[in-house]
DNA sequence: ACCTCCTTGGAAAGCGCTTACCGAAACGGT
DNA sequence: ACCGTTTCGGTAAGCGCTTTCCAAGGAGGT
C-alpha cells in the first residue's frame, strides 16, 4: 500500500495543522473550527480525494464500527436470511459488517471470535445450533467472554450457554404445535427425519414434535426416526431410507425446509404422488421455498428479524446482561399436508 | 475497550523486549528467537490471553487480510452463492471477508469500495449487475481506482466498463442456447418476462434469447415483453399481466429462477396445469430451487466458482491488469419445458 | 486603558505494533 | 590468544490519526 494520502497532506494543503484538519473532518465535539479555515481543509480533502485510514482512528479513539458475524454457511438461505437482517440493521447504525463461514467446523467459530476481537469489533454475532462438543463450546465461551471482558458486545442467535445475550428460537414449541396441527389434521402414523444427533436445533424439534404425539395419544417408534446430515442431500437419502422400509406413514416431518425439499425429491423420484402418498412438513418457512409445489407445511421463524434484533440487541446500553429471547415459530398449513377425511 | 492485554505485557512477563516478543510471536523472517526465549514468550501469551490488535498490526505493516465485498443483497440466493465462494476461497487464503448490502442504491456501492479503501483492504470485489445509471457507474470506476492506485487489488463481477479484472456472465450467449434449445425442442411462441429495463444483465439475456428465435426465423412480439422487478414477486406479477392478455403463447422465459419460480406460482393461483398449459424456463440454476415441481429448465451459471475465481484472479501476482474473463453457462432441461409433438 | 474570559489554532503525546539498526556475546579460524 | 563473523536481543523510529494541553488573540467588563 503506497501513496495514499493522508491528514497531513490535507493539512499541509490546506495550511493547517494536523489538529485542525482532524477537527474539521470530524466536527470534533465541543470543538468548532472557523468556517473559512474549515472550509479550505475540506476542499483541501475533495481535491485530494483524501480516505482517512480507518485503521488509524481505529488506534487512536480505542474502537471500531465493525460487527463481526460468525455463521455456518452463507449459502444456506437460512443463514443468509438472518445475516440480511444482520446487515440491515448494521448499515442504519453504521456499522460495518464482517463476515465468516465456519462450515460447521466446531473450532472456526472460536478462531473467527478470536479474529473479531484482534480487530476490535464492536460487536460480535454467533449463530448456528450449538453441537454436543463440549470442548469446541467452552473454547467458544470463553473467546466470548474476553472479547466481552474488553468492552465488546456479543450476542448469540441459537445457541443457548453462552456467557452472552441469547436469542434462542423456541424449536420444542414450534415442533410441538406443528405436531398437533398436524393430527389435528387427521394424521396418526408419523415418520421424522430427524437430522443430526449432536445438533440440538434438530433433537430439540424432534423431542417437541414427538411431545405432541404423545400428548394425543399418539406414537413414534423409533425406526421411523430416521436421522442424517442437516442439508438437501441430507433430506433425500434419509427419505430413501425411510421408503426403503416401505414403512405405514402417512405424514413425515423433516426438521428443517431444505430436508423437506430433498425428502419431496426423493419421493418424487419413486414415482410417489405429493402429496397425496405421503404428507410432509419442514421448519423454518425458508423464503424461497414458498412457493414449492405442492406448498410445504412449515414453521416460520422470522429469521430476518433474529438477525436485526441481535444487532439492536448488542447495541442497547445501561441494562443488564446476559438476556435472554425467545422467539417462537408459527405454523404455516400448506398443501403438503392435505387434511385427511376421518 | 479497555483492559485489553498489549504486547508490552506479554514482553514483560516474558522477561523480554517488545522487539523480542513480536518476533517470537509472528515468527518473522529472517530472523530467529532463541528457542528458550520463544517458549517463554509463547507461554506467557497463552497465560494472558493476549490476542494483538489487529490495527495496530495493519498500521505497522501497511496492509491488511481483509476481502471488501459488495453485493445487492445477501438474502438472494444468486449473491449467497457468489459470496460463498469468495469466503471458501479467502479463508483457504487466511483472509477476512467484510461484506456490504447494496440493497440496489447505484451510490451505496461505491460508499462502500470508499469504506473498505479506509479499510485498507487487499482486495474488493464488486458483484452485481451493471444499470445504465451512468453517474453512479462513473463514481464506482473512480473510486477502485482510488484503492487500486493505492496498492489494492479489485475485481468485478458481472459488471464490465470497469477500469479492474472483470468476470463477466455470458448472459447473451446463454440465453441464446437456451432459446434454441427451447426452440429445437418444439417450440414456436414464446414470452419472456424481462425484468427491469436499465439493468443490463436483464437485457442481454433478453436480447440473447430473441437472436435465437431470430436465427430459427422465429419472433418475439413486444406485447409478448413483459418487464418488471427482479424478484419473485416480480415474476408473479409479469406472469400475471402476461395471463391477462391471454396470449397464444407455448413457452416463457423468465430472466432468472427466482422470477421464474415466481411465475409458476401465478400460473398455479390461475388454475393452470404445469408444464402443460405453458412451458417456462428460467436463468442461473439456483442451488436451492432446484427441487421445484415441475423441475425448472434453465442455464447454469457456477456461482460459487465464480467467487471463488475473484478471490484468485485479485490475488494473483505479476501480471498485466485489468483481465477479462468469460463465463459460460450450460443449458439444464428438465420437465418445466417438455417437448412438444410435432 | 487594563484585565479577565472565551474562542480557536498548534504542538505533541500517545494508540499497539513492526522492523530497521545497533551492539554484545559467542563462535571458529589462524 | 586474537580478530572477523555470526547470532540474537534491545532501542527506537515510525505507521496515520485523535485529543489533551497550551498559547495567542479578540471580546467584553470595569
Amino acid at each position: 500500500m503506497t501513496g495514499s494520502v493522508t491528514l497531513h497532506d490535507v493539512a499541509r494543503r490546506a495550511g493547517v495543522s494536523l489538529a485542525t484538519a482532524s477537527r474539521a473532518l470530524n466536527g470534533s465535539a465541543n470543538r468548532v473550527v472557523g468556517e473559512k479555515l474549515r472550509e479550505r481543509v475540506l476542499q483541501a480533502a475533495a481535491e485530494l480525494r483524501y480516505s482517512p485510514n480507518a485503521h488509524a482512528q481505529a488506534m487512536a479513539r480505542g474502537r471500531t464500527n465493525i460487527v463481526g458475524l460468525s455463521l455456518h454457511d452463507i449459502a444456506d438461505p437460512y443463514f443468509s436470511a438472518v445475516a440480511a437482517g444482520v446487515m440491515r440493521e448494521a448499515e442504519a447504525h453504521g456499522l460495518l459488517v464482517t463476515m465468516a463461514s465456519t462450515e460447521r467446523r466446531p473450532r472456526a467459530e472460536s478462531d473467527y471470535v478470536g479474529a473479531f476481537r484482534r480487530h476490535w469489533a464492536s460487536v460480535v454475532i454467533v449463530v448456528g445450533s450449538r453441537t454436543d462438543d463440549r470442548a469446541a463450546t467452552d473454547r467458544l465461551a470463553d473467546e466470548l467472554a474476553a472479547f466481552e471482558a474488553e468492552g465488546g458486545r456479543a450476542v448469540a442467535v441459537s445457541q443457548p450457554r453462552l456467557p452472552v445475550d441469547t436469542i434462542s428460537i423456541d424449536n420444542h414449541a414450534g415442533a410441538r404445535d406443528l405436531g398437533q396441527a398436524l393430527h389435528d389434521l387427521g394424521h396418526r402414523r408419523f415418520a421424522v427425519l430427524s437430522g443430526p444427533a449432536d445438533l440440538v436445533t434438530a433433537t430439540e424439534r424432534v423431542t417437541g414434535f414427538r411431545e405432541a404425539l404423545a400428548r394425543r395419544g399418539g406414537r413414534l417408534s423409533p425406526e421411523h426416526v430416521v436421522p442424517g446430515p442437516f442439508t438437501r442431500d441430507g433430506g433425500y437419502q434419509a427419505m430413501q431410507q425411510l421408503l426403503d422400509l416401505s414403512p405405514d406413514v402417512s405424514c413425515v416431518f423433516a426438521v428443517n425446509d431444505v430436508m423437506a425439499v430433498g425428502a419431496m425429491a426423493a419421493m418424487r423420484d419413486r414415482g410417489l404422488e405429493l402429496p397425496a402418498a405421503m404428507a410432509i412438513a419442514g421448519f423454518d418457512d425458508i423464503a424461497t421455498l414458498r412457493d414449492v409445489n405442492p406448498g410445504l407445511t412449515t414453521v416460520r421463524i422470522p429469521l430476518e428479524e433474529i438477525g436485526a434484533l441481535a444487532v439492536r440487541l448488542a447495541l442497547e446500553d445501561d441494562v443488564e446482561r446476559p438476556r435472554l429471547r425467545r422467539i417462537g415459530g408459527e405454523v404455516v398449513l400448506r398443501a403438503s399436508t392435505p387434511r385427511i377425511p376421518a
